[in-house]
DNA sequence: ACGTTGACCTGTGTGC
DNA sequence: TGCACACAGGTCAACG
């Protein structure tokens, strides 16, 4: 499920409801998605922590808890955080339950497993999988023309593969990539050192104001994605070439192709992304 | 340095 | 209806 924008969403939904919330007891169905540091550990650890704010980093979720801790939460392809009512059904694949002071539930729901959990001390992110190493936050003032110029310039990538590395750039997956690049009227297979500078400034932008629309919209819910209160997204409806190809381009009607590009599908216009 | 592929999992949609 | 197969918002490691 989750890019950038759907992160964002779960972050901005969940966060009022759960700052200043106490941790009281902690579930764990299936520690499998405990990377750090051992389920015991875990849930003692988190006895009596206080939910102190979220921020979101790429497409990982961090929460603070005061003295120093950090959870660290990735979605991956299909896990959902959602703040549940207590006494809600437990739902299937439902895999790690917070209990939080006032009677409430934040609950990791994740179908296929991917996802990741991770507690680490604060600042010490290199713990965190690829937390340490991702790029700037595109929609950031970090995220620089003049850099992301360079950055293209340096490499020999394929751009939809230069879009979807962290370390380039952190936050995009192959819904936003696809739309982006379909945006900027740029191949997917377009080699990144082959991009002049008035190509790499409409890339930049594209980059930018698709993730935003993306935010706007809440995200895209084409199969699992909801937000921290179970709502789905609506971005699904204003997607221009992902998950339609076949149809025709919504600028120049052209068949919208669909062909595997760094290992991913990719739908893209074969007559209006040069 | 780069790409490709397979692995991790479960569910859904397609075609026979 | 059943079955086999491809494919799915992500990353990693192994290989060439």
């Amino acid at each position: 499920m989750p890019e950038l924008p759907e992160v964002e969403t779960v972050k901005r939904s969940l966060e009022p409801l759960v700052k200043g919330r106490i941790i009281e007891k902690t579930d764990v169905f299936y520690s499998g998605i405990i990377k750090k540091p051992g389920a015991e550990e875990f849930i003692q650890y988190l006895q009596g922590k206080e939910i102190q704010g979220i921020k979101r980093r790429g497409k990982y979720l961090l929460f603070s808890l005061g003295q120093g801790g950090l959870l660290v939460i990735h979605l991956r392809m299909t896990g959902q955080l959602v703040f549940s009512r207590k006494g809600e059904e437990l739902i299937k694949h439902t895999h790690l339950v917070l209990h939080l002071s006032g009677g409430d539930e934040l609950r990791f729901i994740d179908i296929r497993k991917f996802g990741l959990v991770y507690l680490i001390p604060t600042g010490k992110w290199e713990e965190a999988g690829g937390l340490s190493t991702l790029g700037p936050e595109p929609l950031e003032a970090e995220f620089s023309l003049s850099a992301f110029q360079k950055a293209l310039q340096q490499k020999k990538v394929g751009v939809k593969a230069f879009l979807l590395d962290q370390r380039n750039i952190a936050g995009i997956g192959n819904i936003y990539a696809d739309e982006i690049l379909f945006t900027a009227g740029l191949r997917p297979q377009r080699n990144v050192n082959s991009i002049v500078n008035e190509e790499a400034g409409c890339l930049y932008d594209a980059i930018r104001a698709v993730l935003a629309e993306g935010i706007k919209y809440r995200g895209t819910s084409i199969r699992d994605y909801v937000d921290g209160k179970g709502e789905r997204g609506r971005f699904q409806e204003k997607l221009k070439v992902y998950d339609r190809a076949g149809k025709s381009c919504v600028r120049c009607g052209t068949v919208l192709v669909k062909e595997t590009v760094a290992g991913r599908g990719t739908v893209y216009c074969p007559s209006c992304q040069v």
